[in-house]
RNA sequence: CGGGAUGUAGCGCAGUUGGUAGCGCACUACGUUCGGGACGUAGGGGUCGGGCGUUCGAGUCGCCUCAUCCCGACCA
């Protein structure tokens, strides 16, 4: 059959775009640079969506929507983010389209010029801002926490399904404080929210830290980011949350009078996920059969499979028993389809929904009708066993609890195998070719990071806050000057 | 924007010294099957990326052009 995927250790990046496509999660487009995100893959993304709205919402905040279309002149304003994403953008000249009078077709009407160009937003901090300005004046109109839900575009040189396209979806939070402490207080708060829903949810794990210098969202202070391990051993960016400080404030005269009667410029944050979650799923948990997805984030949890015969009435009863057994799961709260295509073979339909990493799988037949029984496959550990009907609720329920904690338990022992602490030059350029995470010592120095990124790839991927045992002296991997804690390097996507 | 490659059926590909377009999968119909990716029979589907040229004749040769992919620099 067509459906087979390469092997992850044939060619891990060939296993991904295989496994992408044929899972039916996303194809390219007719657009350079464009994805299309098929139903299922969709699903999944409004999985992820519908989670992390919640969780926006439970710590405070509230959806908005701002322009696609960003007047150039906004971007400039803050310096170090033009710099950042001017490269990137997309510019929209013209407002219209006219026949060709020189042969078939349609070309830009030339007298439809716009005064001032707009940009596709890459990122909304410049709209926004500009938008805030109107409505702050106080300290009573503060804070400002707004997350908007949107399509953004970047005009990358390479893409890669779900990793790097130019147009991706994502959410963007965009929220404006009275204090310093209080914008920091945000920024933390997100990225443990992201770092949450990666662990109990993605059922991945994260290591939560800050970005070097270097690394920095263009227009930050301080960014903060959760960093995962791919099957490869590479690092993939899950999430970032900034804080801004006041240089948007500021360059978009954003300012209000606090409660000593004085005019302060804002403090802010932004923070966003993307559809790239979805690339960090596959590449996490995904397998040479194919997808394997968190029963959380599953938008099929339970299939079920007929196995039918030439007995009419058989299969009659069948499909009886299956009905019985999709409302059963239902009233336990899951997700259930019943596979009644009748052109397709049992064989052909486990492999599909293997590759679509369905976390578990009823097959039900006349031997199952005889004894009281079902078939039932997890897709994690690819077991198989007879279970009898009786009590088969309760048993997915825990079944499925039992796999997403197992597929995490997986994940982190993977990374947890992966993450090597090294003190000597020699051993980090060894041991960087072989993968994962390595535990270092850095003198601080945005120069030396530069180094070490042009001799290995490695970059700092970020200077790990959850975890106490990074700080400790040290001379520098690379320089050997003095450091007081480790940051963690990595190959990233 | 540098370096490399590829454009032929929905997808993946073959196509010899230039001679009127083919294979596998998918698709349609019918039948037999169905506990790990079924099989038989019969069908449908193409301005060979586009343009210009060479030639009696171009998928094949030449020039131009467009698009895409891969490797670099950039990145959620």
């Amino acid at each position: 059959m067509a459906k087979e995927i390469t092997g992850r250790a044939e060619n891990y990046s060939q296993w991904y775009d295989d496994l992408v496509v044929k899972a039916d999660l996303a194809e390219r487009s007719a657009v350079r640079g464009c994805m299309v995100i098929k139903p299922y893959g969709y699903a999944i993304w409004e999985k992820m969506h519908e989670v992390l709205d919640r969780m926006f919402k439970e710590t405070g905040h509230v959806n908005a929507y701002f322009p696609l279309f960003i007047p150039k002149s906004f971007l400039s304003r803050e310096a170090e983010h033009v710099e950042g994403f001017a490269k990137e953008c997309a510019v929209v000249t013209h407002h219209r389209l006219m026949a060709n009078p020189d042969g078939p077709g349609v070309v830009v009407d030339p007298s439809a010029k716009l005064e001032e160009e707009l940009v596709v937003r890459p990122t909304s901090e410049t709209i926004i801002w500009n938008t805030y300005k109107n409505w702050i004046t106080s300290w009573r109109d503060l804070p400002i926490l707004c997350n908007q839900w949107a399509n953004v575009v970047r005009w990358e040189m390479r893409t890669r399904l779900f990793l790097r396209t130019a147009e991706f979806l994502w959410q963007e939070g965009h929220t404006a404080h009275a204090t310093k402490e209080e914008a920091i207080e945000e920024a933390t708060r997100m990225v443990n929210v992201y770092a949450d829903f990666a662990r109990n949810y993605m059922a991945m794990p994260v290591v939560v830290g800050h970005k070097s210098p270097n690394e920095r969202f263009a227009g930050a202070l301080d960014t903060l980011t959760i960093e995962a391990m791919m099957q490869d051993g590479k690092a993939l960016q899950a999430g970032t949350s900034h804080f801004l400080g006041q240089n948007f404030a500021k360059a978009f005269d954003v300012q209000f009078t606090n409660k000593e009667s004085k005019l302060e410029y804002v403090w802010a944050t932004s923070w966003g996920v993307s559809t790239r979650l979805m690339g960090a799923l596959i590449m996490a948990h995904g397998d040479d059969n194919g997808l394997v997805l968190p029963p959380k984030l599953a938008p099929i949890q339970v299939v079920i499979v007929p196995i039918i015969g030439k007995d009419a009435e058989g299969n009659k009863a069948i499909f009886e028993k299956m009905g019985q057994l999709k409302k059963e799961l239902e009233a336990h709260g899951h997700t259930v389809k019943i596979d009644d295509r009748d052109t397709l073979r049992p064989g052909f339909k486990f492999a599909e929904w293997e590759l679509k990493g369905v976390p578990v799988r009823l097959a039900v037949g006349a031997r199952d009708l005889a004894a009281g029984t079902v078939e039932l496959a997890r897709r994690d550990t690819l077991e198989k066993m007879s279970v009898p009907v009786e009590g088969l609720g309760k048993r997915i329920e825990d079944l499925l609890e039992d796999i997403q904690n197992n597929i995490y338990a997986k994940a982190l022992n993977f990374r947890d195998s992966h993450i090597t602490k090294v003190d000597t030059w020699e051993e980090f350029k060894e041991k960087i070719e072989e993968g994962g995470f390595l535990l270092c010592h850095w003198d601080g120095t945005p120069e030396t990071e530069e180094k070490i990124k042009e001799e290995t790839k490695a970059t700092i991927r970020c200077i790990p806050i959850d975890s106490a045992v990074c700080e400790e002296e040290g001379k520098c991997i690379y320089s050997g000057k003095p450091s007081h804690r480790r940051v963690l390097f990595a190959r990233s996507y």
